[in-house]
DNA sequence: CGCGATTTGTGCACGGCTTCACAAGCGCCT
DNA sequence: AGGCGCTTGTGAAGCCGTGCACAAATCGCG
């Protein structure tokens, strides 16, 4: 509401990354901490480009926007750059996130080592189920959504997880801003809409299962017979043609 | 393995679709699935995009792909468009899908109804871990990692879920490989070596939370105190500042 | 102290994606 | 039948991201 994401940032030290390279950041974080358990005390681009999965130069560029962070001719120093990157995230301390909806995935996320270990800590659990109100999960109790507004205060919580059904989360998301929530990590296969200022992200996993489907068909149709039809007519053949070849996927 | 991605494709139905379009194509298909269940029958390009979240020159811009969808000054036809879709997504059957890793998240993810409303069939589970052998979840029965290649064979399974810990999942990965599957999503925090031809896409919830936390400090930067402290050690007074911050976020 | 090996940081060019703006096409109403 | 309003499909411009290739810088060693 009050900031416009354009223009460059007048904080001295916020230095505006790219989208992209903020997106990579978190990837290069884990990789240097599996480094320092290892016991390296430095790194060169290359090697921690493998160890992220991305391209060396990609590596560098990120980094050089970070200020002077390697030294030629030796790399990166591992415990240096993780301060530098856990800086720059917003990292430093253990921010406090809330987790709306303990159902299924609800209930797997609550006991999910992973946010612990890597700057996260699940300070409350809401559900709008009275049957589930009390649950005890991880050494946390389940309260009610209409506890929302104190416990978002009283906790200092920026960010929420929505875990709940697709019909239930925009009504969620409404109430989770309200209380003063200004980051949402969505689970629900729906569209969120947030007044600006607040950061919608959103995992679906069917999706990502039908993006993986795609390439799928493509590979099937490549390798496979040629896909024998008029090129003219891409309309309900197509629909047919691929209904009965419908089974022809074994590798 | 046996083919390149690059280059187009000979076969005369695959468009060859841009990557970032093929990652919409699912979005756009839960909402048309939303809007064909309100009883609507066609759509606008406006429209849909409104439902999808994204801006309609796009969404036309995707949909042209396809070939010849909508009809000038009507819109689009939502029953149609789903089938066109679906099968460009390769949906037209349900694909059957292998879960490896029954823990806190696994359990969840096999009993997420989400997975057989869209296009999937959790078709079998399978974990390491002995003591979860025989277990019955979902109407599944967890089997042993060491039978993936018959189970693989037996029920076509080219697309796997990777729910394991970090540790475990390069292995798994290999012997999902060498089983047959040419499509993994991956949920373990690490990156994944595999051989050209097949595709891994890649969930970490705790990168998800990081990339929140970013925007959640420059926010808390902008909104808040300038942020006073030398730039050359740039440390634990952060840190301090945004605990200080952290109330101001009510809108 | 100087040289060579090594590795970072970056200028540059290229390709893909996004967005605007508008012409082409379609249906409806008169 | 003809015109009008609405909506799609797309040309063109601009932006962002990627990756190559190389200059600049640093360390170690003789």
């Amino acid at each position: 509401m009050s900031q416009q994401r354009t223009g460059p940032t007048d904080g001295p030290d916020f230095p505006d990354l790219p989208e992209a390279t903020v997106a990579r950041l978190p990837e290069y974080l884990r990789a240097l901490h599996h480094l320092a358990e290892e016991g390296h005390d430095t790194v060169s681009s290359e090697g921690l480009a493998a160890a992220a999965g991305v391209n060396s130069a990609k590596l560098r560029k990120d980094l050089s926007h970070l200020g002077r962070t390697g030294t030629r001719g030796v790399g990166y120093d591992v415990t240096l750059l993780i301060d530098q990157i856990e800086q720059v995230l917003g990292l430093t301390h253990r921010r406090a996130v809330a987790l709306v909806g303990v159902g299924n995935l609800g209930h797997a996320l609550a006991g999910y080592a992973g946010f612990g270990n890597r700057g996260f800590r699940i300070a409350a659990l809401f559900d709008a189920d009275l049957g589930r109100v009390g649950e005890h999960i991880n050494g946390l109790v389940v309260r009610h959504i209409d506890e929302l507004p104190e416990v978002v205060q009283e906790e200092s919580i920026a960010i929420a997880v929505i875990a709940t059904p697709a019909h239930a989360a925009q009504n969620v998301a409404d109430r989770l801003v309200a209380a003063g929530v200004t980051s949402v990590l969505n689970f629900a296969p729906c569209v969120l809409n947030v007044p600006e200022g607040v950061d919608v992200r959103k995992v679906d996993l069917a999706i990502e299962l039908q993006i993986l489907s795609f390439h799928e068909h493509r590979k099937s149709a490549l390798t496979g017979l040629p896909v024998v039809q008029e090129p003219g007519r891409v309309g309900q053949d197509l629909q047919r043609a691929n209904r009965l070849g419908g089974e022809a996927v074994g590798s």
